[in-house]
DNA sequence: TGTCCCAAACCGAACGTTCGGTACAATGTG
DNA sequence: CACATTGTACCGAACGTTCGGTTTGGGACA
């Protein structure tokens, strides 16, 4: 008998954190089951346990937790009227969460390059729901122009930071981020 | 007896602007030896044959083709004092080389996930070298602040347009490139 | 002109390796 | 026992690369 399907352990959830970081790293295709395995910790049998569609599940799931994380840690404290203190606090949590510019996005990593279509339109579906929220919280809520050039300034921040492996660029970005959050609720 | 190294010939030279497309598409480890092939109208061992250290040699190549263009094509016209023309013509070029949004950097595309340290070295230094040859065409001529916020617009145009599949967040920020020029020269 | 020669250019087939994924027996826990 | 979880061994397919050999084109020499 084939092992069970998986439902959702303490230990699947655990493991998406550290799959996470692997398909950040290295992209959908070079994030190998070998990587993924060792970063969380488990075999392949396990991993395949927990994510019976394999690499695509895991990437499905990484970007679903990505979506979690975003709404109801960064979004949610920025709701209504952010003042300085929501500010400093947001920009804050995005350098930990990109790790100073030392890590990358899912949202590029994975959909530069070619992923199944499943998770391309997962991230797609990340990156409009990301920036509508940004709308939300801008001054006028719901433009939209502000809020792109707000994720732009965060995605292209990442590009230049990893790419000539100076954080320094990530952190200009999140300065104009701030001046840009800044702005609209002046 | 083996055959000789390649020097650079014509058939070379054409075929690099092939595999930069397919580079740009697949990203470092997306793009496989058969796409390759296949781009360039090549069999695979005529490709190891003009490129004789193999995929590692084609990123290479195509890296310096890139630099070369970058130099010769898109920025050279800007040289000087760039006025409305000159800035006109300088995000058609973008455009055009970005197939409006939907084709995208190899800056982007091979640093994000991972490629031979060499390779990881060309890209750092082409795009140091665009942002000071930007940076020299922006106003006061050195200032990199504004360079490095048009390079970061271009490529955070790029990911959002095709993290969306949507090009339009890739023309937003052609205008703001534009209007960046615009106001560095004014 | 004809043809012999050689090296560059080219190719399909095959190599060894690693890929994503599976089978299964063993383990821990109720 | 029932059942979720795991390590090990394994599979076919695809990977990057190499191999043996064919085509091509331009002198050299009769």
């Amino acid at each position: 008998m084939p092992t069970n399907p998986a439902p959702d352990s303490e230990s699947r959830s655990r493991a998406i954190g550290e799959l996470s970081l692997v398909f950040r790293r290295y992209g959908y295709q070079g994030a190998t089951t070998k990587l993924l395995a060792e970063a969380s910790g488990l075999g392949k049998s396990s991993l395949y346990h927990h994510f019976p569609s394999g690499k695509e599940d895991m990437a499905l799931a990484v970007v679903a937790k990505t979506q979690e994380l975003l709404f109801e840690q960064l979004m949610a404290p920025l709701a209504g009227d952010p003042g300085d203190k929501e500010i400093g606090a947001f920009v804050a949590l995005l350098e930990r969460f990109y790790r100073d510019g030392r890590l990358g996005c899912v949202i590029a990593t994975l959909s530069l390059g070619d992923c199944p279509k499943p998770v391309a339109r997962a991230i797609k579906s990340l990156l409009e729901d990301w920036i509508d929220a940004v709308a939300r919280v801008s001054d006028p809520p719901g433009e939209r122009a502000t809020a792109v050039r707000i994720v732009r300034a965060i995605q292209g921040g990442l590009v230049l930071g990893l790419a000539a492996g100076k954080p320094a660029y990530f952190a200009d970005a999140m300065q104009d981020v701030a001046a840009m959050l800044y702005g609209s609720s002046a």
